[in-house]
DNA sequence: CGTGGTGTTGATTACTTTCAAGATGTGTGG
DNA sequence: CCACACATCTTGAAAGTAATCAACACCACG
């Protein structure tokens, strides 16, 4: 059994200057946060109240297990969102995985915002219970194949895919371990589905194969 | 591999009349249809624009692969609602497990459901998450332990606790075979840790042992 | 150009699945 | 109300997949 201990950086992240309202119009303010890698944007049990926009970089939402095992729920690019939680309090952990800006939507005590937050904790509960399939019911293979599919996808579809996150964050977003994870990419390559351009991209050779594992 | 063939009952509801408003108030109507068991509510692909409670009986949502593995997302028990989606279609199927009464919501087109369903999907989405970390993470005797410790919560927190679905339904919402099950619960039972009352209930003689196995 | 962290590969172990058979339970018809 | 029959559940043995343990390679950084 492995166990992850979070590298305690948390630096307080430098604000710079708010930015445009965009889609987010009557909340008090937007301004953007820069998170070294490996930062912590929230922790678990802390009170929530804000949403957060990726500008740059990319975040892994996780939970841990008293023991120190790990299981990331989501990794969120530019342009994606996450923060709004049940209740006034953060079930998760939110770290930058890379050095990453974040927009900060802080939500007036009064302010209504159920008809921005709906679309997207519904956007969020069917990728959740998606993902719920692959670890339910997939193998190691089909579960990397899936994820490949999916961040290629989430990247605009080219056949070169960036992998912002490490081996061991693969491997605890898809319950798998690093080992499993670098097998079975070592697996992909040697039946030229992938190729390993570097550690942190990937280009993907036969779009229909990997679509058809990850199914 | 084993996999999951739906029994096609599919028996159309007979409608009651509609009752009390409750929680929702400005749909169109709120009729309560039984279900038999093993009926469809609605399949996936359909399209979505209800609500749906659980009068009595229980549901279980989920997923199928293309080769039949099947992952159940959740199941709801009476009280609990089920049936928002992201966009007007349903991605997963939903079940009645048991003889089941449930009470449809159509939602109004123009009508603003936001502010009663956001906290739904909020709560969904936190379940799903924590969802993830227990098939993710844990082992068959965690995931089974946890299981059972949150059914048991659901039903009010008494010692025994009734299982409305089979061991198929269970291990196809843990990842688990019915096997695994089976040999989890009859582990669980040698330790004293629970007592088989018969198939479908159980009672938690040690609380606390089960809890500190499901976290 | 070292050095620590990250990733890969190999050997072994452990857990869950698969395959198989038998037991138990439930529902139906006599 | 009992007996049979089918479905569900349990248990056992063997196989398979991923985890663990261990060593080495690679890469990025100072």
């Amino acid at each position: 059994m492995h166990a992850y201990t979070a590298s305690r950086i948390s630096l307080s992240p430098h604000s710079a200057q708010p930015s445009l309202p965009a889609a987010f119009g009557s909340e008090t303010q937007q301004p953007i946060s820069f998170f070294p890698a490996g930062s912590e944007i929230y922790a678990q049990g802390e009170r929530a109240g804000a949403l957060y926009q990726v500008e740059f970089g990319a975040v892994r939402i996780y939970r841990l297990l008293a023991d120190g095992r790990r299981q990331i729920s989501a990794f969120h690019l530019a342009g994606e969102t996450f923060g709004f939680e049940a209740d006034a309090t953060h079930h998760f952990f939110a770290e930058a995985i890379n050095a990453t800006g974040v927009r900060t939507f802080r939500l007036a005590a009064g302010a209504d915002m159920s008809h921005q937050l709906l679309p997207l904790a519904l956007k969020g509960l069917t990728r959740a219970q998606e993902h719920l399939l692959v670890l339910g019911r997939q193998n190691a293979i089909e579960r990397v194949a899936a994820f490949l599919v999916d961040l290629g996808e989430r990247q605009g579809g080219l056949r070169q895919v960036e992998l912002p996150m490490s081996r061991m964050d693969i491997g605890d977003y898809l319950g798998l371990t690093i080992e499993t994870v670098s097998r079975v990419f070592t697996r992909l390559k040697d039946k030229g589905v992938i190729r390993l351009l570097n550690l942190r991209s990937i280009e993907i050779v036969k779009q229909d194969v990997l679509q058809a594992m990850g199914e």
